[in-house]
DNA sequence: ATTGTGACTGATATACAAAATGGTCACTTG
DNA sequence: CAAGTGACCATTTTGTATATCAGTCACAAT
C-alpha cells in the first residue's frame, strides 16, 4: 500500500510552537507506532516522550493536549484513504466509473482499517463521535471530491440535471456515510462488499439522466 | 400515539410454559414499565416477580431468561412502529406516496422512541447488537412491506422494472437502515428530519422508470 | 398434578481506596 | 534566550473486596 502522505493540509488545530518539523514528527512517528500497538487509551504521553527521548513537559510545545496529537493520527489515516482515492480516480474515464471507485475505495480501505489496524480505527471511531476536526476535513473532502464528479457527469450528459446539485450531494452522502464513517461502518462488515456495490448501483440508477 | 399492538407475531422465542397469558402479560407489563423507568440494566428479575406478587423463580416457569422478556419489551416496541407504518399507508394511493410514508414514520418515531422513552430505545439497540429475533422479525417485517410497494409500483408504471427485484430491494433496505436500526439512528439524530427526507428522493429517483 | 417458593451458586456489578495520567509552570541548562 | 525539565495537582483509571444478580432446583402448598 503506497502511503502518499495526504495533503489534505489538514487543519493544523490543536498544534503549536514554532515549525520545529523534525520534532513534530517524531512525536507523531511515535505516536503512530505505540497508539497502533497499545491503542490510544493506554498509550501515556510520558510514553511518547520517552520514545523521542525528551520529557513529557516537552511534547507541550508542540501539541495543544493528547487529544490533538490523536487528530494528527487520524488525519493521517483518513488522509491515505482520501490518497488512495484519488489515485483511484487518475485512469477512470467516466465520471460513472470515478463513482463507483470513490465508493469501493472508500468502503475497502476503511474495512481494512478495521481488520488490520483495529487500534487506529478506534481512534478514527472515536474522531467521528466527538467531531474532531480530521473526520470532518475527511467528510468534506470526499464531499467536494464527489461533488466534483457529479458536475462532470452531468456535464457529459452521464447524469441528470434537474435535481438541485445539493440535495444530490447530500442524499449521495447520506447514503454514503455508513461505509466511511467507522461508527457506522462497524455494523455492516458482514454486508461487505456486497452492500457498497449495491447502494452503488442504486445511486447510479438515481443519477441517470 | 395510537398502541395498536403489533401482529407481528414475533416468533415467540424464549417464551416457555402453558399459554397463561393472564400471568405472561403480567410480567411484561411490569417489564416494560420497569425497564422504560430504570432501564434494562437496573432492573432485576425480582424486581418484576415482586411487582406482580410472585417470586422471582416463577418467572422462569414462563421466560428463559432475562433476555428473554427483554426480547418480548423489544418487539412490542418495533411492532408499535409497523403498526404506525402500516396506519399511515391506509390512505395512501400511490407506491411513490407509500414509499415515502414507510420512510418518514419510521425514522420519526424510532426518533420519538429515542427522545420520548429512551431506556426502551436503549433495549431496541442491543437487540440489533445481538441480533435478537425481535430485531430481525422487525427487519424482514418492513423488507416484505417495501417489497409490496416496489411490485406495485412496478405494476402501476411508477418504478421502473429493469433491475432485479432482490437488488433494487436490498439496495434500498441498505439506505433505510441508517434511519431505522438504532445503533445508526443514534449518530444521525441532528440531521433529522432533513436526511430521511433527501434519501427518500434519491430512492425514488433511482426507481424511476 | 399444578402452582409457587426460596435457598443456593457461579458470574457480574458496585463501591471505594490506591495508583497512574493529563496538563501546567516555575525553573534549570547550554 | 531557546531548549528542555520534573515536581506538582486535579481528574481518571485500576485493582479488588464486597455485594448483587441471573438462573436452577428440590420441595412445599393447594
Amino acid at each position: 500500500m503506497i502511503a502518499a502522505m495526504n495533503d489534505i493540509r489538514t487543519a493544523p488545530s490543536g498544534v503549536r510552537g514554532p515549525a520545529e518539523t523534525e520534532k513534530r514528527d517524531a512525536i507523531v512517528n511515535a505516536a503512530k507506532e505505540h497508539f497502533s500497538l497499545y491503542g490510544y487509551g493506554k498509550t501515556t504521553v510520558s510514553d511518547l516522550a520517552k520514545a523521542i527521548g525528551f520529557s513529557k513537559g516537552y511534547i507541550y510545545k508542540f501539541f495543544d493536549s493528547k487529544q490533538a496529537i490523536g487528530e494528527a493520527i487520524c488525519a493521517g489515516c483518513l488522509g491515505e484513504i482520501t490518497s488512495l482515492v484519488e489515485e483511484a480516480l487518475v485512469d477512470a474515464t467516466t465520471a460513472t466509473e470515478k463513482f463507483r471507485r470513490v465508493f469501493k475505495t472508500i468502503s475497502e480501505n476503511s474495512a481494512a482499517l478495521f481488520f488490520d489496524e483495529r487500534k487506529l480505527y478506534d481512534i478514527a471511531a472515536v474522531s467521528a463521535l466527538e467531531r474532531w476536526g480530521s473526520s470532518q476535513a475527511y467528510v468534506d473532502h470526499v464531499s467536494a471530491l464527489l461533488q466534483t464528479i457529479i458536475l462532470e457527469g452531468r456535464e457529459s450528459g452521464e447524469f441528470e440535471r434537474k435535481t438541485p446539485l445539493d440535495e444530490t450531494l447530500r442524499g449521495i452522502m447520506h447514503v454514503l456515510e455508513p461505509f466511511m464513517n467507522p461508527l457506522m461502518l462497524q455494523h455492516k462488515l458482514d454486508e461487505l462488499p456486497d452492500a457498497p456495490n449495491e447502494v452503488t448501483n442504486l445511486v447510479l440508477r438515481s443519477l441517470a439522466p
